[in-house]
DNA sequence: GGGTCCAATGAAAGCGATTGCATGGATTCT
DNA sequence: AGAATCCATGCAATCGCTTTCATTGGACCC
């Protein structure tokens, strides 16, 4: 047996098929008692409308577009789940695309999102300004973790966070920190470098620059590596996956942590509070940053011509167990 | 500007609609200098067809449904990879949802997706198999860890792996051994627990049962305090994630892993890579896994009728610093 | 030269929903 | 009572594409 349509529940329930599609878009265009009588059928059938005939006549697809760089950095779950159920309770469901760090990839999937669903979000995008612009066109995109002038956008400002955290090293004594830089092609790392900087430059501490590092596990053994080689007593790693990095190699060269070095994450992933010791990090907002990116790009459907809304979310500074007093130098 | 459609380009390539149509799905119905001028126009116009449309007309919505039930557990971003990775070359993108680790919810979800998507890739599903079938309906389903005599399935088979896993640790001196079990409703966890079983059977060891545990940090930690209270030198957990928490717990008691304990985990997920020490696990074949899968979903929308097939493919041992000699017992 | 066949194209009928407009019966107003 | 109003419903067009069937104009063969 074929799919039920609004035809064949008209037929039964002897009305018109414009009725029935107004007993579920516009229930009170339609008397109640034939309102039950579709309703009832339509259950009886398991009726479920067409979203593409649907979808062709409004010229919507109810569907919106996600794409994140890489779903294996447990960065992004996170933030699907929140996106997702976020769309979720709007009904629109979400369609994932991961562009498995490609940012050529990236513009091709908006390409081929586009006319498949009604706006994307795109996370941490990789690719150069011009090209997600050229790419997105007419489709209504907000950006997660970077701005760019002409599109909406969210981002997690980790800035009053990380000062949180310089002035939690600084009173156990840190005076010389590693900054361990994140990919340079990544707009959240050079904002957070910048945000160290800034702070680094208001207090009298020594900031030893090392990196770029590539924001993995292995990115992370090597900047624990490069970290070893100066005298700092205190590192800021671009996320938390690669201060877990740092944190293995410390462990393989028998230098204790939070004992000898202390170390700092970013985002707060799970990895965060599994790695031993659990790490000292900046929380990142990830439910109001699904939200927030959600109904931003909701907005942004409706009302395609509005300007760009910047919307920045601030991280919380999370201590746990790899930073301590610093070891009197000696 | 509104989006072209194949009648702007047929108007400007002075041809008809169906012509336009036939360029692009059977082009080689078309002369070639025709076609050239009509992909030409397509690029020049930005044109991308209507996926609604062709959707309408075709009965297919070049769409497949992908239900997990907790995109934060670290072992479905490796998954959730491998089926897009394969989608995406047939052209068919993938549309996730998140069950929220809810058996409702997931039946819910895919009552939602029919109509949406051609088929829909279920993994490790919660839900009681009636409930399966009935949400299911006429929706071509795979099952992924899994397996349902109505439905086609494919499964990671650890049961070798685990032997393998065994006899690692037979050899190294081990006789008393903990089975730390996952959630009792996990099909996975099921068979994880059988084949620990059954290779202890075949051997003199003393295999003590513990759990069942939930399959989180958390309930590793758990389960870490239970194996302390046990005599046994070594534990298998029900995954990754467990075995972590075990790890934890043991290093927060001071137990030195594998000094004087020896874990094994399974899946590798990229936690058994970053934890120290690193894991000893049972690698599940997650690019095999995902690409079966969509394969086998492609083959069940196109041949409605073919009898559900049933794939298990094998994990693979991975030693790594988790197992270690037993500490001969004082 | 006339018939056959084929390749290239067009005309038109849907696919299943939404929606503006028309309709007709009941209700209310004057 | 007749007119005006309104509510519930039906009719029919429409969205953009695919696909069947018909048509055209050569090329080819006898």
């Amino acid at each position: 047996m074929s799919r039920a349509t609004i035809y064949s529940i008209a037929e039964i329930c002897g009305v018109s098929a414009a009725t029935v599609s107004r007993a579920f878009n516009r229930p009170e265009l339609v008397s109640p008692e034939v309102r039950a009588r579709i309703l009832s059928a339509a259950r009886e059938l398991d009726y479920q409308p067409s979203s593409a005939a649907r979808g062709l006549v409004t010229g919507r697809a109810g569907l919106i577009g996600l794409i994140v760089p890489d779903i294996t950095n447990p960065f992004f779950p996170l933030l699907v789940r929140a996106i997702q159920r976020t769309a979720d309770r709007i009904g629109s469901p979400v369609m994932l695309v991961d562009a498995e760090e490609s940012a050529a990839a990236e513009s091709r999937m908006v390409k081929q999102l586009r006319g498949r669903v009604d706006g994307v979000i795109l996370a941490s995008p990789r690719s150069p300004a011009a090209a997600l612009r050229e790419a997105g066109g007419d489709l209504p995109c907000v950006l997660v973790n970077r701005t760019l002038r002409e599109l909406p956008s969210v981002v997690c400002d980790n800035t009053a966070a990380l000062y949180d955290a310089g002035e939690h090293l600084y009173k156990l004594g840190h005076r010389s920190f590693a900054l361990l830089a994140g990919p340079s092609a990544s707009w959240a790392a050079a904002r957070r470098s910048q945000a160290i900087r800034r702070w680094a430059r208001g207090r009298e501490v020594e900031l030893i620059e090392l990196g770029p590092f590539r924001a993995s596990f292995k990115g992370g053994r090597r900047a624990g590596e490069a970290l070893l080689a100066t005298g700092a007593t205190a590192a800021f790693a671009f996320d938390d996956l690669m201060a877990c990095g740092v944190l293995a190699e410390l462990h393989a060269r028998g230098v204790a942590v939070p004992g000898e070095r202390s170390v700092i994450g970013c985002d707060d992933v799970l990895l965060a509070q599994t790695v031993t010791p659990a790490l000292t990090t900046v929380s990142a907002p990830f439910a109001d940053l699904g939200r927030t990116a959600v109904e931003m790009l909701i907005r942004h459907i409706e009302a395609p011509g509005a300007t760009p809304e910047q919307r920045r979310l601030p991280g919380a500074f999370t201590p746990r167990s790899s930073t301590g007093p610093a070891r009197t130098r000696g």
